[in-house]
DNA sequence: CCGCTTTTTACATCTGTTTTACAAAAAACT
DNA sequence: AGTTTTTTGTAAAACAGATGTAAAAAGCGG
């Protein structure tokens, strides 16, 4: 989910219509009142923020946000009349994760959006996943390999969602069950291994993909 | 372009945002004041009324509306709360077009929306939806199989509704309660399951093709 | 009060998950 | 190289949880 603070309706309805036609879920708020209301109870993936605000500017709003504990770690894009080199200066060491010059193209909104949550990890994108022959379309849920249709269980799909979001990146057993499992388990499990076990089968010549680095634990494979 | 005056923020950007994702144009209003000027500028297709605001309330508005040569023609949908206010207006009749009683899903207000429009003649968008052996007519709210008629009730037109505007698409029971049920809806509920078996057995082959994605929701079978 | 729709409840059933147990593979150590 | 130790693969059993569904209860409009 992103949040469009932005005081102009037909820029936030065509900032909002463009989100969700690029697989987004986006939603769009006029002033911050409203905005702050939405943020108690759900946590967007990332928001989007104009400096110039009717009640509260973007910055305040941005200060505020960095200074809460729960929503400090949201990825925020701000965006600025061009040339204001001022706010782009005092965003920067409130920290911001990224700026778009007003006026700016909706391409280049989505891909600073792809961009920057691509660099702070969190996904909630919705666009296709693709790594070799296998393809994951996280929008209906399913999983091809060579366009063959795969069937895979809830934990075997989260497992292969992890893998080909980090290609190459090596997952031990206790970081993919905090994600995957989301608790951190305590004991030892053999959990991990049956489940990437039975994905591979289910990948067929795929499954390789999956490697095991001893002692440590698995990763996608990448050349 | 259908313009909805509502006081509560959260309800109108959830209400406009739905609006523009269903293809339609939509501006929301916290009050009057701010309704009034925009009409003297553009003539809307549509209005959705809140009975409850702040300055003026809904009533007053309306009949405002009716005076005037000018937009006594708009169609205008009002929502209201349950119980005593329901019948006020029902018995005041001042001419509104339809009425929806909150908290109303998104989904039916889509549907209102479509219906009045096609009633009044004005534009919108009611094309037939299809998809292999299910025909849904949404200007007559009727739905067959293999040309044979079958009876929905609401809710299940509502959730095969959003299925066929979205085939393949994994909808979770979370998602389904918002866009057919209320708001946003706390806690767990096996509604939503109920509801798919009834539509199942009265789609007869057809329900198959309402698939159940394990640990997720529900989606409409592409292949 | 009646008939219809919707929601809840309760339970059987089905499916996915986790554990267990052991075989196989790799690494470590004589 | 041979032996032991550690780590991983995997089949099968045990377990946990999600889903289907009938039936009761609650709501709603007449």
């Amino acid at each position: 989910m992103i949040y469009c603070l932005e005081d102009d309706s037909s820029i936030r309805d065509l900032m909002t219509y463009t989100l969700n036609v690029a697989g987004f879920d986006a939603e769009g708020f006029a002033e911050s009142t409203s905005f702050w209301q939405a943020l108690r109870s759900h946590r967007p993936d990332l928001i989007l923020l104009d400096i110039m605000l009717p009640k509260e500017d973007g910055l305040t709003v941005l200060k505020k946000l960095r200074s809460e504990p729960r929503t400090k770690d949201i990825p925020v894009i701000m965006a600025t009349a061009r040339g204001s080199e001022y706010d782009r200066v005092i965003g920067l060491d409130l920290g911001a994760d990224d700026y778009l010059s007003k006026p700016f193209g909706m391409m280049e909104m989505v891909s600073r959006i792809r961009a920057v949550l691509r660099r702070t990890g969190a996904s909630g994108d919705y666009s296709i996943l693709e790594y070799r022959s296998i393809r994951m379309d996280p929008s209906r849920r399913t999983v091809t390999v060579n366009g063959e249709p795969v069937t895979l269980t809830l934990k075997e799909y989260e497992l292969l969602h992890v893998f080909l979001e980090h290609p190459g990146i090596v997952f031990t057993r206790d970081r993919l069950l905090s994600l995957v499992w989301d608790i951190s388990y305590a004991g030892e499990t053999r959990t991990v291994d049956v489940h990437i076990g039975t994905l591979r089968t289910k990948l067929k010549e795929a499954g390789e993909l999956i490697r095991t680095v001893r002692g440590v634990g698995y990763r996608l494979e990448t050349l």
